[in-house]
DNA sequence: GCATTATACCTCGTGTTATGATGTATTTCA
DNA sequence: TGAAATACATCATAACACGAGGTATAATGC
């Protein structure tokens, strides 16, 4: 996938990750991996972000001896979700306008 | 439109607004207005960049005692349309990703 | 005649962001 | 015993959109 294209997905990626389950790091990166892969570096500055912007909360719970951070969608989080929604229709004039028939060509 | 999201749509923007017929900078600008409003130092930036990458290939035309600078699509440049084409179906599943039904609220 | 708007181009600095490289520490399995 | 998986984190870098600013001519309004 097209790095520059990866850049307005992957925030509502990481939500939508969370939106119906508390997750944490590693398995939001296995869950999204099927979509759009990412890096651990990527993922922990997105989870910062999202966490400064108060889209989602944090927890740290223990696991098998193993501390991790459960990340806990808010709010604001899924208003985010239903932002990104609402522009689809935009999106998807953007593709009409990018694959309509092409006269000099077509 | 979301910024970020924005970024990964721009540049294939910019080709398909000059796919059909060679168009000038500000001819572009409003062309795309409808569908994505950018600013002149944005599509200058994105023209220079599209030309270092062999996407397009510029020409200068007098028209009314005005020098326009027309851009012209370069196989490179239908190339990168087919590409983000091709990318729709992964753009498709990840709204999919997003969207799907959330069992803690839904 | 004069001011404003539209047309048409361009550059620079800045802030946001994705990512590779790197580091720490534990558990599991060969 | 050593490699891989699990699980977290930071830093430097490069790409990029955009506001602010600059130059110049044509058209329009008063």
């Amino acid at each position: 996938m097209d790095i520059q294209l990866k850049r307005g997905l992957l925030e509502v990626c990481v939500l939508a990750a969370i939106k119906s389950e508390d997750s944490y790091g590693y398995k939001i990166i296995k869950d999204m991996k099927p979509y759009i892969p990412l890096s651990e570096s990527t993922l922990y500055t997105i989870l910062k972000r999202l966490e400064s912007a108060n889209m989602l909360t944090v927890r740290t719970a223990e696991h098998d001896g193993r501390l991790r951070k459960y990340y806990h969608i808010t709010g604001a989080g899924q208003k985010r979700i239903e932002d990104f929604k609402n522009q689809w229709n935009e999106i998807l004039s953007i593709y009409q306008f990018v694959t309509k028939e092409d006269e000099r060509n077509g």
